[in-house]
DNA sequence: TAAAAAACTTGAACTACTTCAAGAAATACA
DNA sequence: TGTATTTCTTGAAGTAGTTCAAGTTTTTTA
């Protein structure tokens, strides 16, 4: 009885899991069944704790992390010896060292999770062998990643035009949930000021 | 007589140019004779003179650049009037806005010629024909934008570590001929700090 | 539920850069 | 080849942010 809901919850789960991944791809491209069967068959999915890393500076990055539930982040440590990050992936967001991946050159970046996650991490034969089984996620992989640049370009747009408080203000705006489940001092280093310098913008003391 | 030796150059330079694309693709995957062929068929060059834009800010950007000879930058209009360089595209480059381009909205960005150049302009519905007849492609534009966006990264990093004359001398040391090519004040606002800035740093007067 | 660790706040002193304004040099064009 | 335009330079004054150090609050963990 124990057994039998424990293996009735981890089957569930597994679907619930995968899912997550199944329905971003749909957005983009349309698979056969059997197709998705030999994706699911490819696809395992982790538990990350929060604070543990899959990645660390100096690593050759060899895997994509797709975040099923969860929070990640991108950092580097700067000259002084502070963190500073880069960038986050929350749910349905990929995240990866890309020059690290194509490149096979060691990465510059930590990958951290900030909370307890899922994710599905598929290291880079796993990937390559998928992409000639079922070349159609090529094209879900060029549209994800255009949009990611597009997304990254805006991000350099607003980081060169924008004041401090301009930019928290903004980023406030279009994710008001995202900025109360990260730290303040992660939130702060991302737009580019101290972790200071945000408690007096929003303490209105600027 | 002159008709022949015209005919010849363009047909010559028809080839040469088509043949920069075909060769950054060839870097990335092998097509076969016959998709050679229809790609050329779909593929036109045009001449862009200097200071010509092939986007304006507020238009959808509907059509992706590559970049056979020539140099040109995607910038914006700051809020205090000035020009800013988000970034810049030489031979073998792509250079768009993927954001307007997938989402249909209208752009926050300049797309300029900074030198008289050649480019290969594909419109989304070429574009999309040629990805389906030649899903390879899909393949191509999916590793090129990785990289694209592995280096957007990169200059992330470096925009947040480093001061403005350690970000000038490691773009100098990366890519000297290219500081020679391009106006000091558009390079200054590529490294975000000002053109009078740029002055003082090469002048050893910071 | 207490203790430890992590995250946030505050003000004062500082600094890496910007802005402005005007002139000089280089480049493009007619 | 000379004139107009674009680009680069210089110094002085200003400021948006940082850094530091110490204290407070919140969250985590045992």
């Amino acid at each position: 009885m124990p057994f039998l809901a424990e293996k009735a919850t981890f089957v569930k789960q597994y679907f619930y899991m995968n899912a997550v991944l199944l329905n971003h791809i749909a957005k983009y491209i349309t698979l056969e069944a059997s197709e998705i069967d030999l994706l699911e068959s490819a696809l395992s999915t982790q538990k990350i704790k929060k604070k543990e890393h899959v990645l660390q500076e100096g690593q050759i990055c060899n895997t994509m992390y797709f975040v099923i539930k969860g929070c990640f982040r991108q950092y580097i440590i700067n000259t002084k010896g502070n963190e500073q990050t880069l960038q986050f992936a929350i749910e349905s967001w990929w995240i990866t060292d890309y020059l690290s991946y194509h490149n096979h050159v060691p990465s510059h970046f930590y990958i951290q999770a900030i909370e307890n996650s899922d994710i599905i991490a598929i290291e880079k034969p796993v990937l390559e062998s998928l992409l000639i089984e079922i070349p159609k996620l090529e094209r879900y992989f060029r549209i994800v990643s255009q949009r990611t640049f597009g997304a990254a370009q805006m991000r350099i747009k607003f980081l060169f035009t924008m004041s401090a408080e301009e930019r928290f203000c903004l980023f406030n705006n279009l994710n008001p949930e995202f900025v109360q489940r990260v730290p303040q001092y992660m939130l702060a280093s991302y737009l580019d000021f101290s972790a200071e310098f945000m408690s007096k913008i929003r303490a209105g003391k600027v």
